[in-house]
DNA sequence: TCGGCACCTGGGAGCGCTCCCAGACTCGTT
DNA sequence: AACGAGTCTGGGAGCGCTCCCAGGTGCCGA
């Protein structure tokens, strides 16, 4: 409103950049756009005038006669306050951002609550943005389907449980899952629990199936089964309750680090012995695991790779590369310290 | 490139707006600007138009013709891989957005490393956005000041080590750290000790600080000092040097939860009970201080209110308000759990 | 009765780019 | 020698808004 925010920008145009080149608008375009066509000897007269000049185009410009945004959105749904703070979220954040530098593409950041979701989606469709990647923490979530129904190119990261036809990118947790199950009947456990996410995030159904699984694999029973959600007092909560339920627990699964550190709680208060007594093995390898006390024998998913990932196939969308794979599955791997 | 970016963007324009409602293009921009001068029933129809038609502004046209950005960067300094885990990034960027909602700025995430930075500074000050928010976990960086110089509005949240003019808000890490040292020596500690932040990071120097108040006013010495990094294995090797140099000690003033991990794991492994033998307080209060063996007595400081905080000065600048406090210190508090 | 001031409205210009078309120049081919 | 294809260049139009100016209305006091 004031004159701060008021002043015309700083800065040179393309128009002066062209001057100083001894050459069009058209061409000085053209070389930033790296677009064919252009002399040697033109393209390095405006690569020299825009070093000497200092020239940054203009976005918005760009954005406006180009009808591309040169952005995309990362979209956290559901309450950002929860999310933000999350391991899982910063390092998608971190694999996208690795992802992009070096890209002319800037990182929007947008949080969505139930209410503003019509806002959320005219906005996304709108075009200010060329793609979105969207971090669907509860797989129920609607947005994914409208926005790629309105034809905004989307990638998720998590596997949404509705929309067949949307592009994700998720960690093998069925299979990390597996293989945890199976480490715990290798080594001889013979009365194996699971502490399970919530029935409505993909992430705690893949996981738990998973270890469904290696028991049946092994012949023994699932029934040992407490979902909860993924903090360390739900974990706790569900380690009492298995617990009470089966005293010989000699094992246990916990689908996520974070609800370990609850469930080695109650371990330790009840004078069980890790790994001796009851064997526990995580989920996610969060550096919590690694400062645990005994250190967390758990699956390790690559959190930052799925940013990566998420990033690569969106903008190959956008670039429109043939060929994409729908979705895909990144590996997890068991990484064994003390506590199984 | 390809036909998905090529076409057309959907949706009504300003123009078509305009007709709906039966005005002019002038009217209905100066409703979308909640500008006087509009009549009741103009803006009526106008917001019933809008309503109808599914309009949203095309941003980029807004920040050309405006000659506003209607956006402001976070820029995080330093190597983002590390940083973007840190929950104190996560806590700012929470309130950031938090602060954010509702106002029409969009957030644009940026990352920095020494070689880019020429290229930031003129992105930043290009006018691409209207002012910068910046996390410098490195007290050193010039960043701030170049920006400040080259005019752009900047707020920093941690208080910077070099650049006088510019406006910062920081938590009250000091007093925070008196707090801590007092309620050791009302506690009747006699040996206490403190890991510190590295030196040249302001948070650092200044709970070390605070807390050597705290010893001068207890007539007690400051001799016991670590400087270490901000990870648990750093702490864990100050901890070991500490004992080292003074087997006595009853108290440690940990000046991050992250390090009072490894102190705690340094602490268990020589058989010292926590607090009986040695008292604990951490820095923080993160997650973790809670779930920690014991529970932490930690200072904590409200990172999100941080982020809100720098966020509301920003905008403050941006507005051209008079009479912005020129840098902020928030509170910090005494949580006093179990380990002290 | 008439100016003057608030209030309200519309249209033209232009923000700084990209796109497209027209044209010039260089080759190799018929 | 004439043609076309490939290479390179410049200028005009226009992206969808905001800003600014010119003008309309109604109501007040002189």
């Amino acid at each position: 409103m004031t004159d701060v925010a008021r002043n015309r920008r700083p800065g040179p145009r393309l128009e002066e950049v062209a001057r100083a080149a001894g050459v069009s608008r058209s061409t000085v375009s053209r070389v930033i756009n790296e677009e064919p066509y252009v002399s040697a000897k033109a393209r390095d007269a405006v690569h020299q005038a825009i070093l000497d000049l200092g020239y940054s185009p203009n976005q918005a410009a760009r954005t406006l006669a180009g009808n591309r945004a040169n952005a995309i959105a990362l979209v956290v749904s559901e309450q950002g306050s929860r999310v933000l703070s999350d391991p899982f979220f910063a390092g998608v954040l971190r694999g996208v951002h690795a992802e992009l530098s070096g890209r002319r593409v800037q990182l929007v950041l947008m949080m969505t609550q139930q209410d503003d979701e019509k806002d959320v989606v005219g906005y996304l469709s709108g075009g200010h943005v060329d793609g979105v990647l969207m971090v669907s923490l509860h797989g129920q979530d609607p947005l994914p389907l409208k926005l790629a129904d309105a034809g905004v190119p989307i990638v998720v990261g998590g596997r949404p449980l509705v929309g067949d036809g949307i592009q994700y990118v998720d960690s093998d947790n069925f299979n990390g899952a597996l293989e945890a199950a199976r480490y715990l009947v290798a080594t001889g456990r013979r009365r194996i629990a699971t502490i399970a996410g919530p029935r409505d995030m993909a992430v705690g159904m893949d996981r738990l199936n998973g270890w469904r699984r290696g028991m049946a694999e092994a012949g023994q029973p699932s029934d040992l089964v407490a979902h909860s959600v993924f903090t360390p007092d739900g974990g706790a909560a569900a380690m009492e309750d298995l617990l009470s339920r089966e005293p010989e627990i000699d094992a246990v699964f916990v689908a996520a680090d974070i609800m370990a550190m609850g469930a080695l709680r109650v371990l330790h208060a009840q004078n069980r012995r890790i790994p001796r007594d009851v064997a526990v093995v995580g989920f996610d390898d969060l550096m919590i695991a690694s400062t645990a006390l005994p250190p967390l024998t758990t699956v390790r998913q690559d959190v930052e790779q799925l940013g990566r990932t998420m990033t690569w196939c969106l903008l190959g969308q956008l670039d429109g590369e043939e060929g994409l794979p729908p979705s895909l599955l990144l590996p997890t791997s068991l990484v064994i310290r003390a506590s199984a």
